[in-house]
DNA sequence: CAGTGAGCGAGCTTCCGCTTGACTT
């Protein structure tokens, strides 16, 4: 009998499920979606009730062929997508594409990828849920409609028209980056004093030890002041000692977002670098599966964490729990994502062997026991003042999970805390000797630039975007040029300390850094005008609460409450309207901003978006026998923050240095950056270099070794032709316009020696034959 | 590759979500 063919996403799913199902079954991937919707004319027939036209994309023509051909020579065709809205409508696909009807083809579904589970869930087999397939059809063509009708509003509509998109996702990302920067823009800081007692005690081996206290925040100086003068032969007493039990629960085991978070704070890894390699450990059997949104573990992997722990820390560490989702979006098609097997907690992969082992320490934490603390809050008393100090203390008595794993915070909520330290042993009316009192002046804080992974824990919070998008929607909007991804440095505030020593008051000043940001998200002045005209005309679309709002429709569609195309239609006409209505009234926007005027010329200064980007003009282009003067902005600046100085600064470019071998020198900032122009060609300037202040003494020589290095680079020049040969690092090379041609072995050995003919020879048949497809890429 | 910055408008771009490889100038 011929065996039954049963389809799933991954490959690497399908060479597990294949080992428990044994001789019966052939279990092939499909790889993900199989089909998606055609791409001209949105591949929706609007007229038509939102017909969709799917098509099957080049790049999945080889497994369909593949899953057509095997699906004819077997005996029943057997789905086993993911469980979730996406999964249902791959195994519908898959219906339409292998001519099964989906009314009685026998669809099956597990959550883990577990022996019990699924021999469970081939004794259970349904059909395809054409309600659930439906939503998923709404979803598509909702953020098709979206991209392509909203896009080409932005090609039109902004200064640098080309190479823009918006999206659902895409564009709110945007805007949660935009609105961050404008709010630590706005922010001013307020100062506080901040009251810290120190004291001596005896611990409790009678050696001295010191401890802090903290009394009430005072808002200025003078009250700072005046609070330490009243502590001026003051004596203090334990007033009251209050001691609490405490606990701390593990956090849950991880989802996408979740390692994404951790894996960026405790190592430091952007969001790509840690699903690059949770996707290898996941593909050679080491971790389950890395795009998931759920926080559930399964009943072997639970045991498997209690033999672990109960060996390893005994039984006491060992505390079984299930977690639940909070997040109601989840479709928990999968597990958490977790270790295959608990008993190896590392992994000889170098790269990946960090990354295993934070997951390795969470899922084991996350089966372990609470923490347990004692809490010590004593009150201290003040013999010439109502005011009391309050000295707090924590002492571990049981590690339980923390023997593991601790789950590190974000920036955003650290606020004002600090780790507690012990307390020494105090009593009820213990007089304490005072070493100093400190008011300390502290800055309020704006909140923190987006990191990478905590605009993926906002995002995830809105509901927007799943696990399997989180990392692409980051490169596009970086790709697109709406968000940066950089460092700033901090700048140096003066802060004021009131001491109280010895009963006599001294100030002095001491200094921070403040403001200083590594890694972190800024908005580009493109993403701050591309969000603010999207904003003003698609309010609704860019509304933090639009994909929540639409998720709770498609679940309608998915529950068979309401028709797909009648959702969709209730969504596209007043959309449209919103389209054309920009289309036909819109201006085109250039975030335009004065900044004054110039004092040698009298003439307005402006900072605005240009066809190639930020700038900051001179004049006005309405004036036709002057043009105005154009000047770039330098990166880190923004038209929202730039002011008439900085900006005359920049029209110091292009400066003329001087002469070398009888040559003018000059340097500028050019579409790739500062570089030095002499004798028609042109050298890029390294970061170190600042073109604004460089010299003729520092020039040079730098001249000189690029100009060396471009020879040494330079093999042969055909001039007539425009074909050079070069040497690169992968070898010796030919250059033909922009476009680059391998040369094999054989040639590269005698490059110096082809003459034009037999380079021309080699162009042709490499444009012939390529030698092997590459994934179209752009042009940088 | 090292300009440009207005408008006209050939012909192009673009979305989100599911999955892996292939590739370097």
């Amino acid at each position: 009998m011929a065996k039954n063919l049963l389809i799933v996403e991954s490959p690497a799913k399908a060479k597990t499920i294949e080992k428990i199902l044994g001789e019966d079954f052939e279990v092939k991937s499909c790889y993900g979606h199989i089909r998606d919707l055609a791409k001209g004319d949105m591949g929706i027939d609007v007229a038509n009730k939102y017909k969709p036209t799917y098509i099957v994309p080049e790049d999945k023509e080889k497994v369909v062929k593949e899953l057509k051909s095997i699906a004819k020579k077997s005996g029943e065709v057997w789905l086993a997508t993911d469980e979730d809205r996406e999964g249902e409508a791959i195994s519908w696909h898959l219906c339409e594409v292998l001519g099964l009807d989906p009314k009685k083809t026998k669809r099956i579904v597990f959550h883990e990828i577990t022996k019990p589970a699924i021999q469970k869930a081939v004794l259970s087999p349904r059909t395809v849920d054409m309600n659930l397939v439906n939503a998923q059809q709404a979803r598509r063509i909702l953020d098709r409609i979206v991209g392509f009708e909203l896009s080409p509003v932005l090609w039109r509509k902004m200064s640098m028209g080309s190479n823009l998109s918006a999206g659902r996702v895409q564009s709110v990302a945007v805007r949660i980056i935009a609105e961050r920067e404008r709010e630590i823009n706005a922010f001013t800081a307020v100062s506080t004093f901040r009251i810290e007692a120190l004291f001596t005690a005896n611990d409790i081996s009678g050696k001295p030890v010191t401890f802090s206290a903290e009394g009430k925040k005072h808002a200025n100086v003078e009250g700072a002041e005046t609070f330490l003068k009243s502590c001026i032969n003051a004596v203090y007493k334990v007033a009251d000692i209050q001691v609490k039990p405490a606990k701390k629960s593990a956090a849950a085991p991880f989802t996408t977002s979740t390692l994404q978070q951790e894996a960026s704070r405790k190592l430091g890894y952007s969001v790509s670098r840690t699903m690059l390699l949770a996707q290898r450990l996941y593909e050679s059997g080491k971790i389950t599966y890395m795009r998931t949104d759920s926080v559930a573990l399964s009943e072997t992997a639970m045991e498997d964490a209690k033999n672990q722990i109960t060996s390893q820390y005994g039984k006491k560490y060992h505390s079984p729990r299930q977690y639940k989702n909070k997040n109601e979006n989840a479709q928990e098609a999968h597990e958490a994502i977790r270790p295959t097997y608990m008993e190896n907690n590392t992994v000889e992969d170098s790269d990946g062997k960090r990354l295993y082992e934070l997951i390795w320490k969470r899922t084991m934490a996350s089966q372990m026991a609470d923490a347990e603390l004692e809490k010590t809050t004593a009150k201290i008393q003040i013999s010439t003042n109502k005011d009391e100090l309050t000295a707090t203390g924590e002492v571990l008595k049981f590690d339980g999970f923390l023997k593991v794993y601790r789950e590190d915070r974000d920036e955003e909520d650290m606020e004002d805390e600090h780790e507690e330290g012990m307390l020494p042993p105090l009593t009820v009316n213990q007089q304490l000797p005072l070493k100093e009192m400190l008011a300390t002046e502290r800055f309020s804080r704006p909140l923190p630039r987006y990191t990478e992974a905590s605009l993926v824990k906002k995002l995830e919070e809105l509901g927007i975007g799943r696990p399997s998008t989180y990392a692409p929607t980051i490169s596009t909007i970086l790709k697109r040029g709406y968000v940066e991804k950089r460092d700033k440095e901090g700048v140096k505030r003066e802060f004021r300390i009131l001491k109280l020593k010895n009963n006599a008051i001294s100030k002095e000043t001491d200094s921070e850094n403040t403001g200083a940001e590594k890694s972190k998200l800024f908005p580009s002045d493109l993403g701050l005008v591309v969000t603010d005209f999207l904003k003003l005309y698609f309010d609704d679309i860019m509304d933090y609460g639009f994909t929540a709002r639409i998720e709770e429709e498609f679940d309608e569609v998915a529950a068979g409450k309401i028709q797909w195309n009648v959702m969709i239609d209730d969504f596209y006409l007043p959309f449209k309207k919103d389209v054309d209505n920009t289309i036909e009234n819109a201006e085109r926007a250039s975030g335009e901003r004065d900044l004054g005027i110039d004092p040698i010329t009298g003439k307005k200064v402006i900072a605005r978006m240009g066809r190639y980007g930020p700038m900051v003009q001179i004049g006005d282009s309405s004036n036709e026998e002057e043009k105005p003067k154009f000047a770039k902005l330098k990166t880190g600046q923004s038209i929202e923050t730039i002011n008439l100085e900085e900006a005359m600064e920049l029209f110091k470019l292009p400066r003329n240095l001087g002469q070398f071998e009888e040559k003018d020198i000059t340097v500028n900032i050019g579409r790739f950056g500062p570089y030095i122009a002499h004798d028609g060609k042109f050298y890029s300037l390294g970061k170190e270099f600042d073109p604004y202040t460089i010299n003729l003494e520092e020039a040079t020589p730098i001249l000189v070794e690029k100009r060396t290095a471009k020879e040494q680079r330079t093999i042969k020049v055909f001039e007539k032709e425009k074909i050079q040969l070069l040497r690169g690092p992968y070898g010796p090379y030919i250059k033909q316009g922009l476009r680059n041609f391998k040369l094999n072995k054989d040639q590269q050995e005698r490059v110096a020696d082809l003459a034009i003919d037999e380079v021309k020879a080699i162009i042709e048949e490499l444009k012939a034959n390529p030698p092997k497809k590459v994934p179209r890429r752009k042009k940088t």
